[in-house]
RNA sequence: GGGAGCUUAGCUCAGUUGGUUCAGAGCACCUCGUUUACACCGAGGGGGUCGGGGGUUCGAAUCCCUCAGCUCCCA
């Protein structure tokens, strides 16, 4: 029969079964009396599309998901996205540029309404694209981080920090972007080594005809700085102690300073100061007392201060200041330079250190919690390695600068309402803070108020996602059942900047832990190790790989060739593996199909196959759900992909398969049903969408008859003893192929084998040997005519092959394997003779060396007879 | 500069407390094959001094030291 194609088509099954799946509800969560199992989303940015990241992540997420509403959990996975401040802010300011209009000509909420309009007509195209790959998320929970509940919640959370003295404002030094015109954390600068020049530069002392050299990348800094420091023993120059410098150029006088700061082998040993421009140059400049000097504008250009080269961009002023230098007879010379340049991670503006007024918050409180619930396993990584990461980082942890000078995001709950910049309060709304200031000074009114225009970090809202995804600032039903989440599912580059955070949070707002297991999948890099990027269009459209291999074949190529945590070179052809899988599991199906089913008795070879295909899918079955707990889902993968392609369909069906024209017997039949839908079932989680489509062809079903809510298989116990027997069945049809292979004889042509000696427990399984092997066993020490010898563990056989064997070149091969064994047992017995092996070891271990002694033992005697008989 | 990790077959990786015939898996590769499920397939096969060197031990891919190379994090 088999109306069924060839080739298996996922391009249809998909589509319907998602939509199937849908209008089921089946992704659908609500709090009931079963366990949950909860996860949310790395909320991609809404300015973002599908890349290889998000296939990888989201795979394994809907992974755990599906494995745990098969077993009975209540499942609930929570997608979202978040509002991504600053990268929306810039697409929507060049958006706006195309059409002329420059940012500075709108109002806040003007550019608010743009910036809406861009996210409703580009944002969550992610979302929609994760559909294809077979995400089971509970859609009708889709979450945004600045809805109208979630804004209000980060609202909540900056007043409760501040309240607790945990967030300030504060005049420091920022990294600074110079295209965004907004400070950024310190996680957001990328450093990376780049070419650039070193300039040396001499200063004159003071009072007399001597120079100090100093060295610099970045010589248009000159015209800020303010002091030369040198190491107090360094002895080149005790004589320079107390004395002063010129700064060349503006000819400015600053003291020669002393401290042990300054690393005496590198350069000159001397170091140009200045504490506007520089972190360190700072914290020395705050140390001695030192004018502080901006010679640059927000924008990077020179400032008034400077004196010179006022107006230019950094970049053009660090060129032009070069003659200037020459002129001054200043510069000595310039070496090509090799140095660390930190670069925005949004705008990839060179940043700035600059000194500005921000707001910060206070870490090292939030730290403590979170570092103990790592170290006490509260909280688990996978894999452990990143724990070492993670407590670095919180042992080391500095205050987080989380303002932003944008528009796009939550805005400061602070309100100004005097002429000093300190004189604020900070409040949920304006009502309240009117109340507030009113307390300080009565005669305020709402139009002496004005808010902070900045808005916080992005990640200062998406840290409180498990918990405000079910608006747990404000109702306690969902929060209670679903938080703690179960697992979360990211990759190890966002630790600080999220996971580290986010369990910070969790503690702080909840008392607990946001999550109990940390999944951190590898990066996904090209085939020459590179990471996958636009700038280098590396990455393959993840979109058309579904369509070219299916989301199952993706799917299942992405996982088994990940473990985590380990970078993954990425190839197409490795999702090729896991469409030529689906093709396979296809054809078994038609294979089943195509039988006539008949009630009667089963063959002997089927009572037995079945017996087999129980045990080892038992056994099976066990490491999966062991490698699962692990996190191990490509070692899963791996046991699953091999039990359907080797054990079911290479050895069980190939059993059970009736000969051409014949009938199968109904009872194998239904067991055979029965491995199919366990196979697919625990298979489901990582091929969703064949699976389904098997399933509903093995049985007539009703529409919610669906292996999506399917159960997953039961722990059976098995026998050891049987799989072991079947082992041997299965080395002995080998070796008969390999003797078939070599002599060119058809699988067809029925051949009798001899076993010598006592049968084994193998012989259980004769009927299967007799039909896979396609032989006739008997067990005798009496072997007629030529024949071709091989041994199975200790068990001698021979196959009867009158007339095909070369006598000669079968002693030969005799011979080989004779003094290969003999060698064996002189090792062996080496072993065994040696005092100190069998006094130390284990009995165990010497147990096993004597029966690898005896085994030896009884395969050389059994060569030897054999080459008797030959001779 | 400080810290963490890695190095096993052509590629990607397993390898538990040092001990079974322990050097493995998948892919790739080679040979044969169109046998009525599948050539997106079947049968068979080859391939590694476990990065180098030294040590501990009856015994080392596994533990220790050292050298080399690579990756990541922090500054």
């Amino acid at each position: 029969m088999s109306d069924l194609s060839s080739k298996y088509n996922p391009k249809e099954v998909e589509g319907k079964w998602y939509k199937h799946w849908m209008e089921q509800g089946c992704f659908h969560s609500m709090p009931d009396d079963r366990e949950p199992f909860t996860v949310v989303i790395p909320p991609p940015n809404v300015t973002g599309v599908l890349h290889m990241g998000h296939m990888l992540n989201n795979t394994i997420q809907d992974i755990l998901i599906r494995k745990a509403r098969l077993s009975g959990k209540n499942a609930c996975w929570v997608p979202g996205m978040d509002h991504a401040s600053i990268a929306t802010e810039v697409k929507v300011v060049k958006r706006l540029r195309e059409k002329g209009i420059k940012k500075s000509d709108l109002s806040r909420d003007e550019f608010l309404s743009h910036a809406w309009d861009w996210k409703e007509e580009y944002g969550g195209v992610i979302l929609q694209q994760l559909k294809k790959l077979g995400a089971s998320c509970d859609w009708d929970r889709t979450r945004f981080t600045m809805d109208e509940t979630y804004y209000k919640s980060v609202i909540d959370s900056f007043l409760h920090l501040f309240e607790k003295g945990l967030i300030y404002r504060g005049y420091r030094m920022v990294n600074w972007d110079p295209e965004a015109l907004t400070a950024v954390s310190d996680e957001e600068v990328i450093y990376t080594e780049e070419q650039s020049k070193l300039y040396h530069v001499r200063y004159k002392i003071q009072d007399g005809e001597e120079f100090v050299t100093i060295a610099t990348t970045r010589p248009e800094t000159i015209l800020g700085d303010t002091a030369i420091c040198i190491h107090p023993e360094d002895e080149r120059y005790t004589h320079l102690h107390g004395k002063k410098a010129i700064v060349p150029i503006v000819d400015r006088e600053v003291p020669i300073i002393l401290d042990e700061y300054v690393d005496r082998e590198f350069g000159t040993g001397c170091l140009k100061v200045t504490p506007a421009h520089d972190v360190n140059d700072n914290e020395l400049g705050e140390k001695h007392q030192l004018e502080s000097i901006e010679i640059l504008n927000a924008n990077g250009t020179i400032s008034e201060a400077a004196g010179v080269l006022v107006g230019q961009d950094r970049f053009e002023a660090r060129k032009n200041i070069e003659p200037l230098l020459v002129e001054a007879g200043a510069l000595v010379k310039t070496e090509a330079y090799e140095n660390k340049v930190g670069r925005s991670e949004r705008t990839n503006a060179v940043i700035e250190p600059r000194l500005s007024k921000q707001w910060f918050v206070k870490m090292a409180p939030l730290a403590e919690p979170a570092l103990k619930a790592v170290e006490k396993g509260e909280v688990i990584f996978h894999p452990k390695k990143f724990e070492n990461t993670y407590r670095h980082w919180m042992t080391n942890i500095k205050d987080w600068c989380i303002s932003r000078q944008l528009w796009w995001g939550h805005r400061i709950p602070a309100w100004y309402f005097g002429e000093g910049d300190d004189e604020f309060v900070v409040a949920k709304d304006a009502e309240e803070a009117l109340q507030k200031a009113q307390v300080i000074d009565p005669s305020l009114t709402a139009s002496d108020l004005h808010q902070d225009e900045d808005v916080m970090d992005t990640w200062f809202s998406s840290w409180l996602w498990p918990i405000s995804v079910f608006d747990g600032f404000y109702k306690r039903d969902e929060l209670d059942y679903y938080y703690p989440t179960s697992d979360l599912v990211t990759g190890p580059d966002i630790i600080f900047f999220w996971v580290a955070r986010m369990i910070m949070a969790g503690y702080e707002f909840e008392g607990k832990a946001p999550f109990k297991n940390v999944y951190f999948t590898g990066i996904i890099r090209d085939k020459q190790g590179r990471k996958m990027s636009k700038s280098l269009g590396n990455s393959p459209d993840p979109i058309e790989l579904i369509e070219q291999y299916s989301a199952d074949g993706v799917r299942l190529g992405l996982l088994m060739t990940a473990p985590a945590g380990n970078d993954i070179p990425f190839d197409d052809s490795i999702c090729e593996q896991g469409r030529n899988f689906t093709n396979k599991i296809w054809n078994a199906l038609r294979l089943l199909k195509s039988w006539n089913v008949e009630e009667k008795d089963p063959a002997a070879a089927n009572v037995n196959a079945v017996e087999w295909m129980r045990n080892r899918m038992a056994k099976e079955f066990a490491l999966i759900d062991e490698n699962y707990a692990k996190y191990r889902l490509n070692d899963a993968a791996m046991s699953i992909y091999k039990l359907v392609w080797d054990d079911f369909c290479s050895w069980y069906l190939e059993t059970i398969k009736p000969a051409y024209g014949e009938a199968i017997d109904k009872s194998t039949f239904d067991a055979t049903i029965g491995f199919f839908e366990d196979l697919m079932i625990t298979l489901h989680p990582m091929m969703p969408f064949i699976t389904e489509e098997i399933w509903s062809h093995l049985k007539e079903r009703e529409a919610d008859d669906l292996i999506v809510q399917a159960a997953w298989p039961e722990q059976g116990d098995y026998n050891k003893d049987q799989i072991a027997a079947f082992e041997v069945i299965q080395r002995i049809t080998t070796e008969v192929r390999a003797v078939r292979a070599q002599k060119s004889l058809s699988p067809k042509d029925r051949l009798n084998l001899v076993q010598a000696g006592e049968s084994g427990d193998y012989i259980r399984y004769q009927s299967v040997l007799e039909k896979l092997a396609n032989v006739d066993l008997q067990i005798s020490d009496e072997v007629q005519g030529a024949s071709a010898s091989f041994i199975v563990g200790t068990l001698q056989f021979s196959l009867l092959l009158e007339g095909l064997i070369d006598a000669s070149a079968e002693i030969e091969k005799l011979e080989e394997e004779l003094n290969y064994q003999q060698g064996f047992l002189q090792s062996v017995s080496k072993k065994l003779s040696n005092g100190r092996f069998v006094n130390n070891a284990p009995e165990a271990v010497v147990n096993a060396e004597r029966k690898k002694q005896e085994d030896a033992e009884s395969r050389i005697r059994s060569i030897e007879e054999k080459l008797k008989s030959l001779k």
